[in-house]
DNA sequence: AAACAAGTGTCTATGTTTTGTCAACATTTA
DNA sequence: TAAATGTTGACAAAACATAGACACTTGTTT
């Protein structure tokens, strides 16, 4: 496949976070890159060149110099942002609360800007940080290492009373519109499995739902969105009329105990051969409804890949077994 | 397959939202389109053009130049747009006046699509759908014309019981993600009135508060989305804190009358000097202790704009006043 | 520690190209 | 006849390129 795109300045700037002066004196003092020309003199960036240049980017906002890695290949690049983001993939299943296990200095100044922003109830320099950190660190990092945090602290800081709740619906709407953005251009593979995300009745904060479903995504799945606070019957009904795969829930409030028990019941008893992954600040509450009904319950974000491999790699074998017989 | 309908010149501008001008000078120079002509050289645009015409719009005003994007093909337009995931696109100020008309037939059809890509749970067509009526019709229309009756649809249906919840659950994410991208690229004016928009506390719905907040964004104001649920006494701090002039709210359910009442009363008091705008589907059940509360009813959303001019015409001769003492 | 050099992003000045808009005038439509 | 549409040529704003200067940081040398 010939990739024959290409990319104007403008296009390219918006596309790395880069100025126009940054760019070309890259190019001219580094070679960073080699954009082809018009016959006008125009640059012509293809996407692989936009690729270096926001793999470069993410390098020096980490803190190397450009004069260094400039002349590094991509590969190189990759691994160089790799090792410094200390990818915590999997931590340890004890229950010790992670506090501030995971070191990931970009990530945490970037949640501490957002925190900064949320506290002076500035909703666009909390969307500027939010586009920044994505251009920085890529959607995942983003995802796990400064969207969840950032909810977190403010669950927490709010229960603490350090946070007003208006700053905390602030910060709520904006991260919301944020992830919705993100989630909308998804583009959906032909053959991948699905994930229907959601929030079972009676629950209403969806930024937990909408992390699962990015997060999913992500992973290669095709992914169902359907907000928050809907029903069993509901849940059941869309997570078998689009086949899914899985289906994520998330639970924020303590609430109503024996409403959300039965629910949950209900779901898992609509869908006996789809997994149900539990999740959200809440689920340890319903941790032995959870166990009883043989849904899974995550902990943190960051062990959500892993279990979703395993659900594609059993239906796999699943699919095998049925195509033999 | 041949298309057999014709579209003029006018009917063109009016579905791409581009002037005579660039149409023309778009296929002179770049060949973007080569419409049919009639015996006396009129231009006979197919429903083809149209539609590429509107893909060269948008890619256009995701930065793409028109010089390097003419030649493209339809499918290479649309993997180009969907490509660009977070356009910081600058909205221009739209001067269009409030004009409403009770007969727009594009406006209907354009919900009448909406609604169908609703039906069979296709987000990305409704989004898609939602982006060209922006640009076809500006800001302002869509708000009023589209997103409104939409919900009022939505709504309709779903007492109804002609939609499932699960649709209108996937309709309220995909335009509520819709809204908040709107909202977020809001150039504040400075010496701007500014309105506090937000849902009382109870009420989660939270699309008829962002229509407000839009709405008085189109009108110059500055305004605060707080997102929905919001108590009383955080409403009245976050007005006062940010020298609101007006405060808007949006009210959904039926809900517990008592409580929300209450809730009401209280904002008001807490605001005794600042114009209160009710609105919503369920606002005319409290239309008594609206009126007792000397609130503001807000019967449809076509008439916030006049109201909104009211309050910054009376509040601008309260600051004459206390700029000459 | 101070001085110096190198690295790096940003800014200004100036010229070219691109692109949307407009005016002027001709023709068609209602 | 008035409104809409067409063509042509011109124009102005925006985008882009180049070169050089400037400020700030970092690291090295004196």
């Amino acid at each position: 496949m010939l990739e024959n795109k290409n990319y104007t300045m403008k296009v390219v700037t918006q596309r790395t976070g880069l100025t126009q002066h940054t760019i070309r004196v890259w190019e001219k003092r580094y070679g960073a890159v080699n954009p082809e020309r018009t016959s006008t003199n125009r640059r012509l960036y293809s996407e692989a060149d936009v690729e270096r240049l926001l793999l470069l980017h993410r390098a020096t906002a980490q803190g190397h110099s450009i004069g260094r890695i400039a002349s590094l290949s991509d590969g190189e690049l990759k691994t160089l942002i790799d090792e410094h983001s200390t990818p915590p993939t999997v931590t340890q299943p004890d229950s010790t609360s992670p506090h501030f296990t995971e070191q990931d200095p970009t990530a945490e100044s970037s949640v501490q800007r957002c925190l900064n922003a949320i506290a002076v109830m500035d909703s666009n320099a909390l969307t500027r940080e939010l586009m920044d950190a994505e251009i920085a660190m890529g959607r995942n990092r983003l995802l796990v290492s400064v969207i969840d945090p950032i909810m977190n602290r403010v669950g927490e800081m709010w229960s603490e009373g350090t946070l007003r709740v208006a700053d905390e619906h602030l910060a709520t709407s904006v991260i919301r519109t944020f992830l919705g953005t993100m989630h909308s251009n998804n583009r959906a593979p032909q053959g991948a499995p699905v994930l229907v995300a959601t929030t079972p009745a009676g629950q209403w904060h969806e930024i937990g739902a909408l992390l699962a479903s990015l997060t999913a995504q992500s992973a290669g799945w095709n992914t169902l969105y359907m907000g928050p606070n809907l029903p069993a019957e509901e849940i059941a009904g869309a997570a078998i009329a689009h086949s899914a795969s899985a289906v994520a829930l998330s639970i924020i409030y303590p609430g109503d105990d024996s409403l959300l028990s039965t629910e949950l019941a209900k779901i898992q008893r609509a869908l006996p051969d789809i997994p149900l992954l539990i999740g959200g600040r809440a689920a340890l509450h319903y941790k032995p409804t959870i166990d009883e009904i043989g849904a899974h319950y995550i902990g943190q974000l960051a062990l959500m890949p892993e279990l979703l491999s395993k659900i594609t790699s059993s239906n796999f074998f699943y699919r095998q077994k049925v195509d033999n017989i």
